[in-house]
DNA sequence: GGATTAGATTATAATCATTCTAAATTCGCA
DNA sequence: TGCGAATTTAGAATGATTATAATCTAATCC
């Protein structure tokens, strides 16, 4: 008996057979919406699935990357983070901190004439930068 | 006696002491703005420079980012691109043949309110699709 | 001029995120 | 229940980048 949540729901309706860890990591991603790492999301769930391996982590977030489920962020760090794909939005990165920070920003505006002849899948808008809690800690 | 060229004096500007490697690299970057690779830099740099090692091209790589004379691109490559800073410019990163090309964008027209307590040091415009050359390969 | 020193370069080793591989396990379905 | 395919696992392999330690360079000081 397989239990059907909101998230094996998710996973299906993205042609992902679910699976407990592809269930776990999903759940994780939504939940825990700070654009986390593969350790991170490794070492969290390592303690209610003891048997996970960091492979199938890799190995999910690929998956969920090509059902368009999630996208990898490439601000700079060695370490990839990931993102549910919600609506568009842009990602600040603090220097200081290395704390990512979600942004609106109406990504449709940027009008790029050099690039009419060419096809146009993602836009990614990235900002670098101090964030506030970092500037005061600064300023002291 | 020393040549002083017009890269020596960019670099003796960004308060970096101008060295043959430096030179080179800095001369590189600059003739060739085709978003190079450490590895691109360094093979062609060492026909000229036999002795030139990797390290130093991470180095001074390095460097010149520290000094704001280049940015780094992680247009989620496993190799880092890098990009003699001009003026604001937008990456456009073909997902079928790899290539990467600069787009204008004025990027400072971009207002992000959810911003406005934070201090933004860099704004990165990516995108991602399929260039003009690759969409007629596919049509075929 | 010759010694000193700081900084730059080099070669190599180490690191570490990610991918590969092959074996074990699980799941769906008859 | 049992078979076959897909998934998961553990560990090895890969490869870009950084760290280390030795060597070299070039300017400075006496």
């Amino acid at each position: 008996m397989v239990v059907i949540d909101a998230f094996a729901e998710k996973l299906i309706a993205h042609n992902i057979t679910p699976s407990q860890p592809r269930v776990l990591i999903l759940k994780y991603l939504i939940e825990n919406q700070c654009h986390p790492t593969v350790d991170q999301i490794y070492s969290a769930l390592r303690q209610t699935l003891p048997t996970l391996s960091k492979a199938t982590v890799y190995n999910t977030l690929n998956t969920f990357i090509e059902a368009k489920l999630l996208r990898p962020l490439s601000i700079e760090d060695k370490e990839t983070r990931y993102d549910i794909v919600t609506e568009n939005h842009g990602h600040f990165k603090c220097s200081s901190c290395g704390g990512i920070v979600n942004f609106a920003v109406d990504i449709d505006r940027f009008v790029a004439e050099d690039l009419h002849e060419f096809r146009i899948t993602a836009k990614n808008v990235y900002f670098d930068g101090i964030c506030p809690a970092c500037i005061i800690k600064t300023e002291k």
